[in-house]
Parts: structure tokens; C-alpha cells; sequence
DNA sequence: ATAGACCTTAATGTGTACTTGAAGGCAAGC
DNA sequence: GCTTGCCTTCAAGTACACATTAAGGTCTAT
């Protein structure tokens, strides 16, 4: 398939799957005679994951660094192992961070319904359920 | 407390409050006699909770918005409402993401003590068919 | 009273992640 | 043969979220 029709399948812009190319977050793309990029299935799934990955917040530079090891064939385990694992903490992080944002949200969406009450007092909920559950771990 | 201490007390910039005070992502900031910031725990906590949201990704612009709303006294409540909700939604699917994003770490991280036969033997199965077909043409 | 450490505003610079524009090639339809 | 519509590369432009610099004020200690 073209180019346009992996944006179209993706939702990835023509002009960002070259530049995830060029940035080698994807592999190289094979050619047709004339020079356009024919891209296959095992692209759009490697775009998709790019999508994925950046939609969760990893940059440019991790997520190639990352890649790299992925694709590695020398057996650099021990390597690879810390950087997923320093990875994962970065994003449960990230997941209990958005967590308790949503815990935030739906109080306040709980609460319209009775009456307008002050940020402050919100706050301050907040603060004494998140010491609670802290408490509970 | 000056903006200095406040910067300490938050891990944000110094720079990063006051451009947080110029966009309104927190209140304005009582001034000294001499005119500088006089910062206060209701102020950093509110640094607090930018930098939390602004962690799960939320751009500032929406950031504002939502704050707005937050601090409205209007009560326009049925829209209100309806704004929240939709961005309880977006942060629900995203920390959905996050978390598949983080089962796919922990997965390939479970297997690395076995040996290497993740997500890595898929792809290269994927390659392997893709080299194969390259042949066949 | 001069240095050093803090503060102020306003303007400009920076890095990231693309997007857009320029200039041109190839193939199909009118 | 010219337009349309896709493609190419390369360079330059853009938006966001600050960071940095300039030019100056205030406070405290030596």
C-alpha cells in the first residue's frame, strides 16, 4: 500500500510516517521501481505501536532508544532489562498520577448535583482520601 | 514564602510559576511591599495540582479551561458538567492505554528471565515472512 | 558601600515533534 | 499535451512549554 493509504489506515500523517522513518522508529520502508514507499502490514503495526507509545507520553529519543533494543540481535538482556524496567516505573507512576487526577474529576462530578462547593473544601477532601488510601497501602 | 522556596517546595521552576500565574493555571499571587511573590500552601497546592495534571498529559491550554470552570462562581453547571465528563473520559481511556502499554512492559520484562521469546520472537517472525516474500518477488 | 543573593518585567531563545512549502517525477484521464 | 493526483527529497516554518537573558530593584552581611 502508498503511503497515503497507511495515514489513512493509521491516522498518522503521510508526512509523520517519514519522519518516524527518517527518525528510525519504524524500519526502513521498501521501495517500488519508481522510488515510492510500499508499506506492509508489519509497518502499520509498527506505526500503531509508535502511536501507542507517544499517545502514553514517551518521547522521540526513548522510544528510538527503546526500539533499537528491541530490534537488537546482539543479546544485550541485562541492558535491555533496566531500561524496560526504569521504563515501567515511569508509566505506573504516570498511571497512579492519572489515577487519582480521574479520583479528582469524578468527586467533583459527584458533587455538582448537591451544591457548589469551594475548591478549597475539594482540596482538602482530596488530600484527606489520598492520606487515607497512603494509610491503607 | 518567596518563589524561590516555592520552586523548591514543588520542583517547579521559579520561571514555570510565574508563567503558570500569567496563563491562569493558578491565581494570582499576593505581592510583598516591594512587589515580590508571596506564595502560600493554598498556591502550592494548586502548583502541585498543575504539575500532576500537566504529568498525565494535559496541555496547558486545556489545562486553563478546565480550571476555569474549576474556579467559576457563575453557575453554569449543566455545561460545566458536560466539560468535565467528557474530560473524565479522555483521561479514563488514557490511563486504559498506559496500563495495556504497561502490561505489554511487564509481559516482556516477566520473560526476560526465561529466555528471549516475547513480543521480540513476533516481530521477528513478522520480518522472517517479510524477507521470505521479499525473495519470493 | 560594595558584594551577593534574592526579586521584578519583558523580550528573546530553545527543544520537541512534527507540518508545510518548494521543486520536481510518474501515471491516468480528458 | 495538460490537468489531476499521487509520490519523492530537502529545507524551512510552526506550536507548545517553558528557559534564558537583560536591565534593574531590594535586602543582608561584611
Amino acid at each position: 500500500m502508498n503511503i497515503k493509504e497507511a495515514s489513512e489506515k493509521t491516522g498518522v500523517s503521510s508526512a509523520a510516517i517519514r519522519y518516524y522513518e527518517k527518525e528510525s522508529l519504524i524500519p526502513e520502508i521498501d521501495r517500488t521501481e519508481v522510488g515510492n514507499r510500499d508499506i506492509d502490514d508489519r509497518i502499520i503495526r509498527r506505526i500503531t505501536f509508535v502511536t501507542q507509545m507517544r499517545a502514553v507520553g514517551m518521547s522521540i529519543d526513548s522510544l528510538r532508544r527503546y526500539i533499537q533494543l528491541f530490534d537488537a540481535q546482539e543479546d544485550n538482556t541485562k541492558e535491555q532489562k533496566a531500561i524496560l524496567q526504569e521504563q515501567l516505573a515511569v508509566m505506573e507512576e504516570k498511571r497512579d498520577d492519572l489515577q487519582s487526577a480521574i479520583d479528582h474529576l469524578n468527586y467533583k462530578l459527584n458533587h455538582f448535583y448537591d451544591h457548589m462547593e469551594t475548591t478549597e473544601e475539594e482540596l482538602r477532601e482530596l488530600e484527606r482520601q489520598h492520606a487515607e488510601k497512603k494509610a491503607n497501602q
